[in-house]
DNA sequence: AACTCTGTACAGTTTCAACTGTACATAATT
DNA sequence: AATTATGTACAGTTGAAACTGTACAGAGTT
């Protein structure tokens, strides 16, 4: 019955960080990295490397270069503990603000330099085009002209959506 | 003059490419789908494999899957010319439609999805929870409890986010 | 019906990222 | 200072996905 059990939990264990994952693969975490941070996510208390290599079945430089990606993209926190000398490492709590919230954040820089990068292109494309003489290239100029106005909007629309999730940034009415 | 004129509708053309590129990898296409994708989106009327072929210089082959592909996900229509043997495919005008409006509902059944497996999971927990004696089985078993509850929650806010975002389904208040 | 053209299935190749084991640098302990 | 423990750099391996060329099936043309 105890072993019994425990089966059960460690089968859950396993069935919930498969489910989790698959979330936070959307969010852009390749699926290593997504499993190991289920894995912080569901222990409680900080772990070390050589818990997260047992518990994962992988070797402990994957443990090191995941979660050192992890610290950089802010969804692990390295945590101290007196007189201990391994390192220990927790995922951070907040799960809105560290996934939606900052994807939000990505989304929107993305947008926007896409936004500025296009418009640049388009206003050069603009001064070249009246010097087209060529019928057929007349036409292509216009073409890419056209579709860089629409570009320029669809990521305007973009920023505009993901500006209203933002939280921090309410509904502007 | 003319050739260099040339030139630059083409440098300009390989600009723009990569960089919308960029965008549409971000709603999840391939590299290669991705580029696929905006060469038909720039090409004033339809085309045929040869020409993407060409284009983009890659084999046919290639260019047959990678249509096949954008097909499945809606993004590229297949067209008729009378007379004409080779099929002929253009990209599907409205960019918020296909990509946006396609991506949000990806998200909401995604995150739905991911609600009723992760409340299931924690009814049948619940169930189990109370047959535990043993102290540190009775603690995990409640930290895995406590986090699909943090878990549903957390989906529950993205498929709320993305109900906000969607144009059809205007916001609540 | 024979022939030609077009798209795709398939098998093999290449490319790229994840992963591993070893070897080393650094810090802690003796 | 010597020894032990810990994290990471690096080089090599593995595995998966993208891509290619060939071979074939089906439609169109003669």
């Amino acid at each position: 019955m105890v072993v019994k059990d425990h089966h059960f939990l460690e089968d859950m264990h396993t069935k919930v960080t498969h489910e989790f994952s698959k979330t936070l693969e959307m969010f852009g975490l390749t699926p290593a990295d997504a499993r190991l941070f289920v894995t912080l996510y569901l222990h409680q208390g900080p772990m070390t490397l050589d818990e997260m290599s047992k518990a994962l079945g992988k070797s402990k430089t994957s443990m090191s270069t995941g979660v050192r990606g992890l610290l950089d993209q802010g969804l692990v926190e390295r945590v101290w503990k007196k007189g201990f000398r391994k390192d220990l490492y927790q995922a951070n709590e907040n799960l809105y603000r560290n996934f939606m919230s900052s994807y939000i954040k990505k989304w929107q820089s993305a947008a926007n330099g896409q936004i500025n990068r296009l418009e640049s292109m388009e206003g050069e494309l603009k001064d070249r085009i009246k010097e087209y003489v060529n019928q057929e290239e007349m036409q292509q100029a216009d073409q890419l002209y056209r579709r860089l106005g629409d570009m320029v909007r669809f990521h305007e629309w973009i920023a505009g959506a993901f500006k209203e999730l933002d939280p921090n940034e309410p509904p502007s009415d």
